[in-house]
DNA sequence: TCCTTTTTAGAAAACCTTTTCAAGGGGATT
DNA sequence: AATCCCCTTGAAAAGGTTTTCTAAAAAGGA
């Protein structure tokens, strides 16, 4: 059996009330009891009992995580930074993968409310009228991480995706591309598709290259989808000397797939990337790419949490944190 | 406020007894009755509160996870099996990222004991005594996946890596290749280490290429220190035409720097890896490589410590799981 | 020395749920 | 019609902690 405050009391031959407070404001209680007390709880190894604090707080002080494929590593990053964040804050952290199944991430919100955590963020991810709606039935807050809307007052910390893909498709076009393709993300169902869309549009209008506004394909979040849609694209448009990818993995994904078909990337074809993963420099040719700022991200993103938490606002409701241009090998002059 | 099981009570006008034999026994109560309760239940979106049940209880039913990096896709495939099998058994899982730190390890697992965790998966490290006999103080059951011991009677699971490095080898050795040598992980801080070795000499040796013996280099688990190792190894033994790496991450590592060095893999030198990431065959060349089932081993140490938590012990202690070959693009016949 | 004020410590309530125990009501059997 | 049994339900206790309230003891002032 695990030791309780009753235990500890009786061995110090003090009332709970008195372990209790030596457990919380020691210096409540004089010397010679509050030594007796610690003896006891060191001797015992006692831990107070999350549960029945947890009754009392009304808090479990743990924070959920809810992102859409751990086995991208654009999340081990947000993982890393957030629980860093929550070991300064004081939080367990509570991480549930949701394979981007709708059913899946709906239960995962009831297990977060059983559980009590106290606050959740919600990951790169269109915050459906459904989730918004049991969020707040629920009555859990939330900030949304590499996400954000316009329908609701939600907090929300992300890059600037349409200025991030306006720059990758702008330094494409200064090194003397005329010829620029772009493998995107399904705008239905993916949060940073329409803004990088836009960006690539942006930059090719302002640049007087509107012929190359059609030349896109789609793909679905994986490397083996980004070389089926690579495919399509260069069948479509074999002129393309460039492509802007909207992920690293997509640009993987092209790389492999001009690879296959003997197109040298560097040499023929440039390809961008975005998101910086740790993958992105040991892949060959390393990946030109936006880099965003992951970890910091996760940590932000916390934070505000915990601001939200404790304040019950936020001070700044949608948050941009930096993106920066990352040259490497897989880009070159025209 | 959230609705508490007396406000339900009132709402459909019936006892707590009642609302609680709704919720955990159904059939029990009376259907008239039974249907108010669920409305209510359903208007308020009532969630009993996993505090008071914990204290009844004295289960959380959550299962902590430790692993050393989260930024390694072995582990995302980890969690994923792991989650997938808590859904199953109805635990939460709780999940902490040590990178490799001692005392952030400790610090974790004061933490779970704190949040009262029914078990632990202790994964992919050394079980040091301070872990383990902090781990006993706090009286928390745990198993061990991708490790062992045989100083404690802990139950594991692992593939059998002595085994598994030796059918990498024999397969470089049966290509025709004479001069082999291997990228592994330093002894002392690594569990997979000295298996992974011991196999790479006992195909030696059974082959009578004994004059490879020597021809290994160490890194520490990030392909930045097998990049480093696989410069070291090839200025010291220039002659080699295959490389055995015991991590899908070192052989990437390795392939990076003969690519810089222009030798080509496998056109001049063959490169088997360890573990089958998802990234293993995204990589260019794909990777030739010992595949590990990683979902399948989270799911089964989940399992395996369900089982320890319910029956008290454990059918097979020390389990083990098959590994295979899987021929790719980065081995060639000598 | 006595009275007042402050410090210290204990008793008990509250947090929310499950479960045991007891009781009431209805159906079946004699 | 009376007895018994079973089904259904409610009341109350238990689980471990914090906190409020009260009482007792100590300290300080006259």
């Amino acid at each position: 059996m695990k030791p309780t405050i009753r235990d500890v009391a009786k061995m110090a031959e003090v009332s709970i009330s008195t372990v209790s407070r030596v457990m919380n404001y020691p210096d409540s209680v004089v010397e010679s009891k509050r030594k007796r007390v610690m003896d006891a709880v060191q001797k015992l190894q006692y831990q107070p009992n999350a549960f029945a604090r947890g009754l009392i707080f009304k808090k479990s002080f743990t924070l959920g995580l809810l992102i859409p494929d751990i086995e991208n590593l654009y999340f081990a990053g947000i993982i890393r930074g957030m629980q860093d964040a929550c070991i300064k804050l004081g939080y367990s952290l509570m991480i549930c993968n949701t394979d981007r199944d709708k059913e899946r991430l709906l239960s995962y919100i009831d297990n977060f409310h059983e559980k009590q955590v106290d606050g959740i963020v919600f990951a790169s991810d269109v915050l459906y009228p459904e989730y918004y709606d049991k969020l707040v039935g629920c009555r859990i807050p939330f900030v949304l991480l590499s996400s954000h809307t316009y329908d609701y007052e939600i907090p929300s910390i992300e890059v600037d995706d349409e200025a991030a893909a306006y720059d990758a498709v702008k330094f494409l076009i200064e090194l003397g591309h005329k010829e620029i393709g772009m493998i995107g993300f399904n705008h239905d169902n993916s949060i940073a598709g329409p803004p990088r869309y836009e960006g690539f549009i942006r930059a090719l209008t302002e640049c007087g290259l509107e012929q190359n506004i059609g030349k896109i394909r789609y793909a679905n979040h994986r490397f083996e989808h980004a070389y089926e849609a690579a495919h399509e694209l260069f069948t479509a448009y074999p002129e393309l000397t460039a492509v802007f990818c909207v992920a690293d993995e997509f640009a993987m994904g092209t790389i492999s797939y001009l690879k296959d078909r003997n197109i040298h990337v560097p040499g023929q074809v440039s390809v961008v990337g975005f998101d910086n993963l740790r993958m992105s420099s040991m892949f060959i040719p390393k990946l030109t790419t936006i880099a965003q700022p992951i970890y910091e991200l996760g940590y932000r993103a916390a934070e505000k949490l915990h601001e939200l938490l404790v304040t019950g606002s936020v001070a700044i409701l949608r948050e941009r944190m930096d993106h920066r241009l990352i040259v490497r090998e897989s880009s070159r002059e025209k």
